[in-house]
DNA sequence: CATAAAACAGACAGGTCTGTATATTTGTCA
DNA sequence: TGACAAATATACAGACCTGTCTGTTTTATG
């Protein structure tokens, strides 16, 4: 059962993301929603809050549909990590989320837009790529690969300058090249275990 | 000697990489710059062209910054590429651009903002980065490393993953990583070299 | 069914935005 | 100095923005 809460958080969620956060007025929200103006003010003290709350629907719904993507995948971890960029590529190709095309990030979005380092927007979205990173360690470590953060962190950037091209140069393939240079890292990060020469 | 139109679209500049394009108004642009409003609307059709002229001013001045530290490192070409991550980190610590922190690459923030990949702001965006491309290609090519295309595309990914990750995590060492992740991926493009087995 | 909470419609205040109009001042160059 | 172009200040129109207020209707629950 949806609450009028929900409708309103997730029509907030699909406009601020194809639209920039700024270009959103409420009205637009209210209006696609069939929300009153006075039961978004009875739920949220501000724009801002909704903003909030839809990045916190964002996070969660991303992550979930990511980790699911990559458990399916697999049992073995490092299958499961390497799953991540065929998933990343069908959400570039806009097949992820339903009703929803690819608009880039929401997080790398809302970082641009709230360019302070304090706005709680801007936190929430380095919140979001911690949260990813700490699930990349997991699994790298589970796999018994070496140096599992600093591994984790390699195909996290992989990963962000996958979105970021995709996006930008409206690039899907992007995905399977970042797909490729995982390949390399891992096995040049395996090949080093024990031997961490130079 | 600067014009007013420079000071304009210097200013907005400024102002647009900050604080975001919807979020900033002519006004603030104006009274910064000391510009009177029928000024800039003499010099330009409307705030999108204002934008645009931003970006453009934006795209030359990074491109050349960029371009002028990879090559005062050395003649060498691989050496040059190398030295793309040194100088991404000294501008997400700031001290790239004189009186001009860091808040992202402004194109990413623009497609952001402009998610339409038809909007001209997008699409000068992507010009932008391909342009950077070109020019890795070049120099992948003078370094006689195999597939420059591709191997450039992998070098541009790990610019843009290290660009939003600085950003939005405010990771400046970023840019070590994708520093040792390029060593990686061009000592095994080479390894690959007239043995592209698999 | 009765009662209370929730959501509704719609107007409105106060501010900000882009863009225009008008009239005055500054600067340049002959 | 005189003439012309450029930039200025200021006011304003019209739209949009967030957030508030009032009163009505719907919905859920005992």
């Amino acid at each position: 059962m949806k609450s009028r809460r929900d409708d309103l958080v997730e029509t907030a969620l699909n406009l601020f993301y194809v639209h920039g956060f700024n270009a959103t007025g409420i009205d637009r929200i209210l209006s696609e929603s069939g929300v009153a103006k006075m039961t978004l003010y009875k739920h949220f003290r501000s724009k801002d809050e909704l903003i909030l709350a839809a990045l916190q629907l964002r996070d969660e719904r991303f992550r979930n549909w990511l980790m699911a993507e990559m458990e399916k995948s697999s049992t073995d971890p490092e299958e499961r990590l390497m799953a991540m960029f065929p998933a990343l590529e069908t959400w570039f190709l806009g097949k992820a989320f339903k009703g929803m095309g690819f608009y880039g990030c929401a997080f790398i979005n809302a970082a641009g837009e709230f360019g302070d380092q304090a706005h709680p927007a801007h936190r929430l979205a380095a919140e979001h790529k911690r949260r990813i990173v700490d699930y990349l360690v997991e699994l790298c470590r589970d796999a018994g690969l070496p140096d599992p953060e600093g591994l984790a962190e390699q195909l996290a950037l992989l990963k962000e300058g996958a979105i970021a091209t995709a996006h930008v140069r409206n690039m899907p393939e992007a995905a399977r090249t970042a797909e490729k240079m995982a390949r390399v890292l891992i096995e040049s990060a395996k090949a080093r275990r024990g031997n961490p020469a130079e």
